[in-house]
This record gives structure tokens, sequence and C-alpha cells, in this order.
DNA sequence: GATGAATGAGGATTCATTCAT
DNA sequence: AATGAATGAATCCTCATTCAT
């Protein structure tokens, strides 16, 4: 389960590939010659393309959906500021990896056939359930309101997140910053979407209905 | 432009295949087979896999984006009351067209290389146009708050119901509902979807801050 | 035998064609376009794209190979000034049949798979008995050389007015006259030639060996 | 630039069905089923079936049309048995690559398609120009007539050598040669052309005119 | 451990032809 | 008489994978 350099440099590569033109669009002629690697390797090193693809969930769902814990269980925070922490985690984590939750998004059906169907439904689970156990924690100390859908809170997160990633290049345009450096922009966006949820999760968790 | 039964028919099946598979994990002859068609056909009636592919977005977004000022335009409804019909609207038509837009979200690439970008581009504006339009509205009658961020609004909309179409199977498991019929399984989405957006955007609209 | 207009314009559309690019570098579909008519119509006059080869040959070698004996017949002339017109008419006919001619060279296999081969054998066979006739009877009249070989001399006139036609493109390129109108490349081509060969026949008809 | 045994094999089978068929009437599986190879082996070698013509062209280019030099350049040779060996040579090359030659004769078109167009126009302005130097060399020394249009006689040499290999069929026919074994019938052809060639050079360039 | 050569399977597309009209 | 729709066969080519080295 531990890859070395080229290893990581090939999950990398194809990882990119992958997300741009989905799994059956990247041969493993191209993610050998934008590795710089031969091409025998990549089924030397992974056996196939299937298990290439798997070996991608494998990494980056290890290194990725961790850690989420510290912050919910540090008691230093209030209830919002650990959800202002989550929603940072996530955005922090999404931005990063663009390629990969791109990857995610685009082959939902990969899970399917290979054997990574269980370990991303773990890692959303338990995504779903660290952010349940925030809220609640919320509500019990009354901070919260009450009758808050926690389940749908996170899809309007996720969901919101992940829209933004998809759809930078119509933002982009539709807002005249073809030009701006993609560091630039992307810090632009990162931080527009910080404050948006943080607001909308504010609102929704302290609004009094009426 | 005007596709005849066994077009519009091919244009189904490669939607749905496309959805699920990819357009690169699609062959002519799955299609072919599915559609129970000959596989010549489609380069006949076509002239290629990506012109098909074209004549896809240009057959849905041609009559699935149309018809929203008619909600926009009515003067009997309330600010919010046209928000509430746009979100419907929306949601109808994703529902309505999963496979189209689940397309959408997986080949955001083909746009590049097509020509249908400006058609994605000129339908995604007109969208967000009509949505700031109602909103403006509100604001202009007091009825909304001033600082809405309304293309996040849209964004947030959008990406919740996308999210929501395309983590079904997630949900399903989650929630132990993997018996349930697909029929009823929606039905139970949409309204969930519904009353979460409603209650969504109300609270991001009238709120008011302290 | 007698072919209607529309056919007539098939088969010299399709002469052009299949010298350019070949028998197989043809396709049904080319011919069509090129003629302004129906796909079907071609396998509806001839039957196929074979019997449509066929057509050309039949049509052009009974056009264009008859004619030469009254030449030949006419006490009028020499024996020399016979040699000439013949030398004048099988070059005056390949310049008006370029194409045809171009696509005998090219095509000499396809007499075997067809009809035409004894056609075509004939008419080689006919031109070749002409132009014996002449050179015997000047030879006759002790106005040619007794030891002349007679095949040899028509390989050598038809060998080098093909290769004349053959190699155009070459010949203005080396003599800087792509820019000269075709019509009028031709007529110094054709002028060229007939000098050239005339003068060829004189010095060996009538040369005597030292 | 260097083949090694299988490639070379390939493109002398290449040659031979292109020769006969012409290019669009092989198909990479006739390829591959006469020269006893996988069929993906011609793309893997050669990239595609048009980049296999080109590689036919560049290896018998520079195989076939080099060394013509060392006889013009000998010194211990007379102007006339200069021109005899030049025959001699163009008709033996000939000969031992009937195919290639018929290749060139009936594909001239591909020349333009295919980056082979420099290199054939380079070997035969090469071929013309080391006639030319022969021929003012017998001039110069007074051993040639003055007005000897030179191009005119390479064209009758190529022309009639070349009509030579293409008619070889109805030759046989006619000359009821049609059993004599391949071997035997082209030593006849290439001595009968050896002789006609000479002769007439001869005929023209030591002919005095009246 | 690492790789170049080789291949069978399957990709999209074009083909000449047929048939109902 | 003439044609648009439709199709099975064949086209070239790319694919992921294997194997001897």
């Amino acid at each position: 389960m531990d890859y070395n350099e080229k290893q990581v440099q090939i999950i990398e590569t194809a990882e990119k590939l992958f997300a741009n033109n989905g799994f059956e669009g990247t041969s493993i002629r191209d993610i050998a010659q934008e590795a710089g690697i031969n091409i025998a390797m990549i089924s030397y090193y992974f056996g196939s393309k299937e298990k290439l693809m798997e070996a991608i969930f494998a990494y980056r769902i290890k290194t990725t959906f961790l850690k989420m814990e510290n912050i919910i269980n540090n008691d230093n925070y209030t209830p919002f500021q650990k959800v202002e922490k989550f929603i940072e985690h996530y955005i922090d984590k999404m931005f990063g990896n663009q390629c990969f939750y791109r990857l995610m998004m685009r082959e939902p059906y990969i899970q399917e056939f290979h054997n990574i169907s269980d370990l991303v439904y773990e890692a959303k689970k338990n995504n779903l359930e660290l952010a349940k156990k925030v809220i609640h924690e919320g509500q019990k100390r009354g901070e919260f309101r009450k009758n808050v859908d926690v389940g749908m809170m996170i899809m309007t997160m996720i969901g919101t997140a992940n829209h933004f990633v998809t759809t930078q290049e119509f933002y982009k345009r539709y807002n005249n910053m073809l030009e701006m450096p993609q560091v630039e922009f992307e810090k632009h966006m990162r931080k527009k979407l910080y404050h948006h949820l943080k607001t909308l999760f504010k609102s929704i968790l302290t609004h009094e209905e009426k």
C-alpha cells in the first residue's frame, strides 16, 4: 500500500488526465508519455488500468479524508467555530485536490465496477456523521435551531463547493476574468466560497423561524 | 434541426449511455444495440459520434432551457413565489432530464472541443440573469435583503440540486432505501429538495442580519 | 450500348476521378456528388461500380480507337506522311482523352478482373497492326530501312507520349512553367511532342546504317 | 531511417501489392497476410498506411537512384559508351525494381498528398541532369549532333522503358509467349530493350541531318 | 527490476448496394 | 423511372496487455 516515488508520479499524472478526459478517454500511452515513463510500467506496477484507478482512489481517500476528527474534537472551539472549520477544511481539501474531486464527480459509476465502492461509501458516511455530530452538539447546547436537516445541509455545502469547481470556466468568462492568473483566481474563488458558505450556515443554523 | 422519430430515439439512448459511462466509455455499438438500430445509422444520421454529442446538446438545450421567462414575467406572483417557482422549475427539469444533467456534469471538457460551448454558455447565462432579475425585483420592493450575492445563491441552488442527483446511490444506501421503487424514491427526493431549497432561499433572502 | 445524356455524364465524371484517384480510391459517393446525381443512380444505370468501369472502357475504346484506318488507306499520302499522320492522330487522341489514357496506365490489372481484357487487347493489336502495315508499305517501296523493329517503334511512340502526359507536373516545375495556363501549356507540349516523334521516326526509318 | 528485417519485409510486400492493386485497392490486412505478420504491426512500425507509402518511397529512392554518377564520371568511357551505360543502368534498375516503378507510374498523385513530392522531384531532376551532362560532353567533343533535345531524349528512354514494363502482358499474349518462364521472358525483354534504346540513341545522336 | 516488441480485440467510420416507394 | 433510407461488410487504427530479455 506504500507507493514509491515513481508510482506516486504515475498516480498523480493519471488522476489529472482521468479528471480532464475521463477514464476511457485517457490511454495508458497518454499517462506514460505525460509522466515520462515506459508504457509497460503501468501494468507492471499496478497490474492494469483499472487497478491504477483503484490505486488513485485508495491513495487519495486515505490521504484526503483524514484528520477531520481533530477539528471536531477540539474543545476550544464553539459549535459554530467547528462548523466554520469544517467548511474551511472541506473547501481547502477540494481546492488542493481539484483533480481528484473532479474525477469523483465525473466517474461515479467507476465505484460500482471496482473495489472502491466501499472505500468511497465509508469516506462519505464518515464525513456526514462528523458533520452531524458537530451540529447535534450545537443543538444540544441550544445554539443551533432544532429543526435543521443535517443531511441536506451537508449536501448543500458539498454540492455548492463542487459546482463551484465545475463551473469555474463559465464563471471566469461571465465575469471577464479570463486573463486573471489561475492562482489568483483560485484564491478569489476560495475566499468567496468560504464567506458564502459560512454566511449560509449561520443563517440556517441560527435563524429563528417566524 | 428537426429530428425524426428514430433520430430522437438515438439521441435519448446515447444521452443515457454517455451520462452513465462517459463519451469515450460508450461505443457506437453500445448505442446501436441499446437503441435497436444498425450501427451504421449513427454515422448516417449524425455524421460521427462527436456530432451526435453535439446533437444531444442542441436538442436538450433547445427544449430544456426555455419557458422559464413565463414564470418570471407573471405578475400574479410575489417575488418570493417567483423564487419558489424558479426553484421548482429547475428541480423538475433536472429530474425530468437527469441523464442530460449528469452528462453535462461529467463532460465539461466536451464543450471546448465541440460546437456546443456557446450554446451551453448562453443557456447558463440566461438562467443566471433570470434569477438575478427576480431577486432584484424583490429587493426593489423591499421584500428581500439587499446584500445578497445572487450568483452565489444560484450556484447553491444548482450545486445542491445537481449533487442531489449525483449522490442518489449513496443516499439510498445510507438511508436503507435500496428496496424502494425508483419512482417513489424520486418523488421523495424531489419533495425533499423542493422544501430544502425553498427554506434555504427564504432564510437567506428574508433573514435580517444581526 | 447507347448511353443517354445522364449516363454519359456519369461515365465522364467517373473517368476523371478514376484517373486521378484510382478505381478503389474513388467512391460512388464521390462520383455522384461530382456529377450532381443521386448515389443510387450509378448502381441503377450500370449495375455496379465495376460495371461502370467496364462501361468507361467500352465507351472510350469504341469512340477512340476508330477511324485510324482512314489515314492508313488514303493513297494520297506517302508512307512517311502516313507515319506522320499516325503520330499526330495518336497524340491528338491522347491529349483529347488524357483522363482515359491515364486511367488505362494506372489500372492495367483492371483488365484481368473485368470483361474488358479482350476489348483492350484487340484495340492495342489493331493499333500495332495498322502501324506495321504502314511501315511495311514504306519498306516495300524502298523508302524505309529494312531492319526496323516495328513493335519497338510503336512502343517508343506510345511510351514517350504516355510518359509525356504522366510527367507533366515534373516538367512544369522543372521548367518554371507552373504559372502558364493549362491550355497554353498543353499546346506547347503537344507541338513539342509532334516534332520530337516525327524527327525520331524519320531518323530511325530513313537513316542509313554505316 | 534504418529499417530492420521485418520492416523491410513489410515495405517490399506493400510495394508489390500497391503496384498491383493500387494504394487504396490494397488493405492493411492484405499486406499483413502476404507478409505473414500481424495486422497491427504496420501501424506499429510505420504509424499509418500513408506513412508506409512514404517509407516505400524513401527506401527505394535512397537505394535506387544512387551510384549513377560513377558511370558518368568514369573517364575510361567514350561519351557514347557512357550513354550506353546510362541506358543499361536505367533498364537494370527498372527491371530490378519493377514493382516500385509500376507503383510510381500508377500513383503520381500520391506525391502531392504526402511528404515524398520533393524526394521524387529531386531524384528525377538528378537523373535528367546527369543525362544532360553526358550528352553535352559528347557534343563538346564533336561526337554528338548539336541540336539534340536532351530532355526529349530522356523522356523517350524512360517512357519507352516504362511502357515496356507496363505492356508486358499484351506483349506476351501477342507474341504467343504466355508459356515462357517469367525469368527467361524478362531476360529476353531486357536484351531487346537494351538493343533498341542503344540503336535509337545512336541514330539520334550521331545521324547527320540532310 | 524494467522494457521494447508484439498482438488480438475492439474502436469509429465508410463503403457499395438494395429495397420500398 | 428514379430515389432516399437503410445496412452488413470491410476499412484503418488504437487499445491494454503480455512476454522474452
